[in-house]
DNA sequence: TCATTTTTGTAGCGAACGCTACGGATGTAA
DNA sequence: TTACATCCGTAGCGTTCGCTACAAAAATGA
């Protein structure tokens, strides 16, 4: 077994409590005084454990992207890409307005960091982001080659709509909205959806329009 | 006249100046060192006429929101809702990703300060997104009464669809996406919009499809 | 001219920043 | 029990932070 003193935290628990701080107080705005504070240790071991405020920023979000796997994995299930593309938005609306107590509006990648001194942080985020894009668009191919998209549909450009729509309602959840009102936003969204043609005899391949009367 | 040595720089170029700086590393990554620096003037000149760095973030909001005006002002003349809202997204799919050689990639109110230690910044910032829906939303009121906009619309949620899609397509541009991936968002966003029945509009005289062919 | 008013540049204030040296505490291995 | 390895808490390092006291400079009004 491992010698020396034991540590006397779990790791995930502290980066659970530094998450709501860079969340909070974005990645400058997050002093070691308040991170150390919430997550109940002492500096040096913060050091010890992370390296440095951006390694924690690093673990943070890893521990992060692990909480939201659960989530994105349930989404990705779907049996077909409207319905991965409703779960995704009504699942974000769900989580970034209301805070299961513990966690603050909106979406730690957009909010931690969007502009900062240390260009890394922005990246990592835009890389987590890109991330979720990419399970988004490789979920659309797969339902494109099944069928249940049209051949005319752009997986990636479907991928990157849901991504704006979803970021877009973090923004929005950031700044207070209600969970009914990201709902709305959403189904505004799908609304937009490209669906397949019902009958697959009929040889016309173009974006339906005909979802787009509703309101 | 106004007495004593006369300011030797011009508040808005300054206040350009300090946009780029809060815009590119947030309102607690940018320091006055560097603020000042980029502006051309001393410390105490900045203090004297804006007060704080508070006071200067948010003279910068303002020079902001007046250079928007002019964008704001050409999108709401269009002649019908959906004009106004392709118009609208299309040049924030514009702008956010072409720099015109100046401004940093993205959207400075949604960019500067999402997450603050001071919690005035995010508000001040909230409440400028929230100027920007009210337009919009009153604008698609007045489309509704005129009969561009089915009844079965609701202009606040449209208002708040089009801010959601708008920032979201600025936290893409941020990460480096480009004016074309943020049109074809915007083109898919628009697929989703309301249209008046055809019944309505032939008698009303009102031709809601006749631009919405454009991209 | 000279007093008055305001801005300018220099120089530096106290506080908070990210980070770490160090010695005592607490575990394992022999 | 002893030797060793690791962690914890205190205390403080050097730097940068937002901000300002001060006096010279540059305008106006008499």
């Amino acid at each position: 077994m491992r010698t020396g003193r034991p540590r006397s935290f779990c790791t995930d628990t502290v980066l659970d409590r530094a998450l709501t701080v860079f969340w909070r107080h974005g990645y400058e705005g997050a002093s070691i005084a308040e991170l150390t504070a919430t997550m109940g240790i002492n500096a040096p071991s913060l050091y010890a454990a992370f390296g440095s405020k951006e390694g924690l920023f690093r673990a943070t979000l890893k521990r992060y992207d692990d909480r939201r796997k659960v989530f994105m994995d349930e989404v990705l299930a779907a049996t077909n890409a409207k319905t991965v593309a409703r779960l995704f938005l009504e699942g974000v609306a769900g989580f970034a307005a209301d805070t299961n107590g513990r966690d603050p509006p909106g979406c730690f990648s957009v909010q931690s960091g969007l502009s900062c001194t240390e260009q890394d942080i922005p990246e990592a985020l835009a890389k987590y982001r890109a991330g979720k894009e990419r399970l988004l668009r490789e979920r659309f191919e797969r339902a494109r080659k099944e069928g249940d998209l049209p051949k005319s549909a752009a997986p990636l450009a479907l991928a990157r709509y849901l991504m704006a729509v979803a970021n877009g309602m973090c923004v929005q959840a950031s700044a207070g909205s209600s969970t009914r009102e990201l709902l709305a936003t959403a189904k505004l969204a799908l609304a937009a959806w490209p669906v397949a043609d019902e009958a697959k005899s009929k040889r016309r391949n173009v974006r339906p329009r005909a979802t787009a009367a509703r309101a």
